[in-house]
DNA sequence: AATAATTTTTAGACAAGACTAAATTTTAAT
DNA sequence: ATTAAAATTTAGTCTTGTCTAAAAATTATT
């Protein structure tokens, strides 16, 4: 049996390979979770004993396949739960985040099938980010952060790749949701922040923020 | 901040209260959560300091105004999400137990009054038993056990009152669910138990098997 | 290549919640 | 009213997951 605590590890693991492509650091994990160094290294080696990571001394951690597999299926359930508060529930995107934290870790392999079906198998949660299937596929996005853009282009909003709640709000404020359409107008090469046209109203917005907005330009 | 075994004490207390009316007993609570009377001794100091219960030693508990707000809440929880698995995902009477009783620990007053409002604010839920509103009220049931019914007297399954796989899973078998009608034919003296008519077929069944039913005579 | 800085691990404690065995209190039975 | 039985509590351990401080290993710097 896998603990709440040992899901949180696979969880900030999986995020952070996926982020770097490199092996996780302690410190890096220790910084996902919040919590001290020490208290990861402790964990890891329950998580090696158990064989759902790959840990060297000094080295940092893969998962194991085992391991990549468990987490992938909290990140379904957490991705899915996220969609039905907001499809369902009527909460708003800053607002899912705490709790699909605390849903993710219900254990019933029927419930998350279940609750896929009724949501109509989505294929992407309400920040845009892909679904895992019950099988463990991930639908790979063909999108491109905002601050890649050239000047004149123009695409729509698919998703955000930061799940915090200032930024969600800061977003809501500029009037920016999934499916907003949105132009480039200029790049200003001091501090890399964009003029940007969102739906008919020119609007000024920083490189930090254009990074973490995800646009597909058909 | 309340724990979780925390909560699961208070809704023994609560659920061992409703039935007996009296203060619940430390052994009746190891019973009724499946753990050591020793485990429970220690807990039940740990809830006195938080004054959750009123407790003395060998005089056992009763709940506090505020343990019992706390555990009619976690009740609502679990009564609503077992309607939504129900009603919602289309789960069977027998499989929702173990699902909920995960589900009513998940923290956020908005997740549960928006989930209340999604089902349509249910009074009921899929076993038939009252749900607390938001502000801790609960609807009363003019309903009878089906045991202590006149031989001759017609009537409606409206709940039960035992959560157990075993026993919603007999129940399908007899064909009984919400809203089955039932006619009580014939009352055996020496063992109690009952002939009836169950939709037009008729049936025997067992005093322990009817006390759990809860019959609406109209 | 040697030293400094950073990262990671080990050592030792602690709180929550559980357990077993033993002691104490209450209740039941003679 | 004693004694026997049952219920409850206390005492002492254990596991999980966390912490701080100190030690060890790695990486960076001169």
């Amino acid at each position: 049996m896998i603990t709440l605590a040992e899901e949180n590890y696979l969880k900030a693991i999986w995020i952070i390979s996926l982020n770097t492509n490199k092996r996780a650091s302690t410190n890096a994990i220790a910084d996902e979770i919040s919590t001290s160094a020490a208290s990861v290294s402790d964990m890891l080696k329950k998580l090696q004993d158990k064989e759902l990571i790959n840990y060297e001394r000094y080295k940092g951690v893969k998962l194991s396949k085992k391991g990549n597999s468990l987490a992938t299926s909290i990140i379904r359930k957490h991705r899915l739960w996220e969609t039905f508060l907001v499809k369902k529930l009527a909460f708003s995107w800053g607002e899912v985040h705490d709790v699909a934290e605390q849903l993710e870790h219900v254990k019933s392999d029927e419930l998350v099938n279940r609750l896929d079906s009724f949501l109509g198998f989505p294929k992407f949660d309400p920040h845009g980010e892909p679904i895992p299937t019950k099988k463990g596929k991930i639908t790979a996005r063909n999108t491109i952060p905002l601050n890649e853009l050239q000047p004149g282009t123009k695409g729509k909003v698919m998703g955000v790749t930061l799940d915090e709640k200032s930024f969600l709000n800061y977003l809501t404020q500029l009037d920016i949701s999934i499916g907003t359409k949105i132009e480039v107008l200029e790049k200003v090469s001091f501090d890399q922040s964009l003029s940007v046209k969102i739906e008919n109203t020119n609007q000024h917005i920083s490189n930090d923020v254009a990074k973490h907005l995800l646009i597909k330009t058909k």
